[in-house]
DNA sequence: CTGTTAGCGCATTCAG
DNA sequence: CTGAATGCGCTAACAG
């Protein structure tokens, strides 16, 4: 008892066992409940915490949830990371970091992946938006490792996943324009290789359609997702001719909008009065130390929400009893294509939060609102 | 073998024990290099990683290294942790993140460095711009728990820290002002809680001085390191008549800055035309995301070295021979006021690293330019 | 320089 | 419902 007090400190004061410490520690149900309690405040006097290393190695199941982020700058990680925090804040687990580096790591033959497998560190993994072939988590999802990804390009059949559904987002923010008497509507969009990228075109494409309006080959610009992209996209716009110019921009995440409003500053255009401007993501950790004019009409992301709801189905995964699936709790559609993947009996491993678009000044509103997107009507 | 390889699988393909294996692993002198060259090589092509968490229990000096961050939206957290994970990822350490969650923790009566302690699964901590109080680091370090601190408010004697001379970047900015005339001078300071607000404050004041320049106490005003804070005092300064109004801001970080360039399109006052802007921190992350105009001059804060070094400075705290002290790496001032800690026989534990000054726009200068700081100069 | 022996702190059998 | 025994995978003393 010199150093920290350990299992067996707290087995001797509560005059029991070690073995019914630990079972109360994980929540055994058979154990009687009084000296359940008397264990617990015990362990509570005494602020003892159990070792994560030593009852993972025991018992084969870890307390480390690994995240896997593509990189700390990307902007949507400050977001989802504190919904993700939040979480685990309340659990008895810890987060490990995985970061997808440009450096190479010190032992290159084996990749982040086989890095998490082989270390058996972590129970299971939350992949962000990662870059890596999707093939990869595949593989460990598999290998019957817990896996959760959000919003990544195009995620493995069956691996559990949660986001936003795209194309409605998409379709809502084109649908805004068009209702605002907006006709001649440009999208820039994102980097192509992002299946996010396509479904808000799709969802472009589909406004314009129902609203009988053409599509316009020359309005729609492949950007990268970043201010430059943006600006280059938003220079070719503004230098068309006035009578085949964009009277509106759909822009395929707010960073790029603010490359479209720095052009306009360049070429004396001004939003909203000349040309309204419709971002995507709406990140609160960039609206709230960033101080943009005018304020972008966006779509919002429910970025905290996702890194919540992404722990909790991965703290399910690993504890159904303890953390109960989500079954009544947020609206899911499934995929019904799975085969033989030990998921499949499961709920469908897709989750859809719900988006919302926010009106604000940069299509001419003078009171920013909050309108919730409807359930996932126009989805092919 | 039928899961992944164990370090006994290891030491029978090699013909060895595997205490062999292991003091190879933990890279002891004294094994037969014929023999390590061997295990290694197994270990190679078995793609074996040994378990974090039983050499850690084993070992009693676990591999994984805490960060304790405020909040993952906070700004400089990303520039910093991209350069903390490209060390970690040279290395077999893992990272685990803490973050202080506003929300409460499921045992509140035990703060995170008590987790942090209890736990006891980290082998050291990187303490970023922590809010908590210094005494908490204070009290890890005085338990022999290896800290380092990153521009946290007011860093305890002798725990070892990582960050840039902040007077001596206020000064430099400010100068850099009176080099180009201006003579009315404001500066929104930072939240004076916090020990950098204040250094700033000081090398403006010094430079002021310096130049024969009175201090105007009607042009220093306390912000927030925010937008709504750099906008909300702008606003003040540009509502004074001209005869007093400021022709340049000194603001005491970016996002003051963002505020002000805000306030100065509402008020038709043009930077750097009518006013001279000049910032704080120059973020990479931010920078690549957003598109300011005009562009910033600022102090540009090498955040992503201070991650890289405050993790060599850490590793090097856990494992002096495998990863050496920086005696000759940086330029350090002693702090020579320790008596009695154990890192005192250590070299000091500060690390300055250098700032510069970054001149755009907003100030009139036509083409970016980076200027490096001198050395020390000016601290009193 | 190397093998043997004991645990690290805990979860999990298995009896009772 | 509970206690005693066994071992997770690895490192750290020991001897040799």
């Amino acid at each position: 008892m010199s150093g920290r007090p350990t299992i067996d400190d707290i087995a001797r004061l509560a005059g029991v066992s070690k073995a019914t410490v630990s079972r109360v520690l994980n929540h055994k149900p058979d154990v009687d409940p009084a000296t359940r309690d008397r264990i617990l405040r015990i362990v509570e006097e005494q602020g003892f915490i159990r070792s994560i290393a030593a009852s993972g190695l025991a018992g084969g199941r870890s307390r480390l949830i690994g995240v896997l982020i593509p990189s700390f700058a990307w902007p949507l990680i400050p977001d989802i990371m504190n919904g993700v925090a939040e979480v685990i804040g309340e659990t008895d687990y810890e987060l490990v970091t995985y970061s997808i580096n440009d450096r190479i790591r010190r032992n290159n033959h084996v990749d982040i992946i086989d890095r998490i497998l082989a270390t058996k560190l972590t129970a299971g993994l939350l992949a962000i938006y990662s870059a890596q072939p999707p093939q990869h988590l595949a593989r460990l999802h598999r290998q019957d490792f817990p896996v959760v990804v959000i919003d990544d390009q195009d995620p493995p059949p069956n691996v559990p996943w949660v986001g936003i559904d795209n194309k409605a987002a998409g379709y809502a923010a084109t649908r805004h324009l068009i209702q605002l008497g907006h006709r001649r509507i440009a999208h820039i969009q994102g980097p192509m290789q992002l299946l996010c990228s396509h479904e808000r075109y799709e969802g472009y494409c589909q406004a314009l359609q129902d609203a009988g309006l053409p599509l316009l080959p020359d309005l729609v610009l492949e950007g990268n997702f970043a201010p430059t992209g943006g600006r280059a996209c938003a220079r070719i716009l503004f230098s068309m001719p006035p009578e085949r110019r964009p009277t509106a921009i759909f822009a395929a995440n707010d960073q790029t909008a603010y490359g479209v409003l720095a052009a306009a500053e360049e070429n004396g255009i001004h939003i909203p009065h000349d040309v309204a401007l419709v971002g995507f993501d709406d990140l609160a950790s960039t609206t709230a130390h960033i101080d943009i004019r005018p304020e972008l009409t966006t779509i919002r992301q429910p970025f905290y929400e996702m890194g919540q709801r992404s722990i909790e189905l991965l703290l399910s995964l690993l504890e159904k009893p303890r953390f109960p699936a989500y079954e009544n709790r947020w609206r899911y559609s499934a995929d019904s294509t799975g085969r033989g993947s030990h998921i499949d009996e499961e709920k469908p491993p897709r989750i859809y939060l719900p988006a919302s678009l926010v009106v604000r000044a940069s299509c001419g509103s003078p009171h920013p609102l909050t309108i919730p997107l409807p359930p996932l009507d126009s989805s092919a």
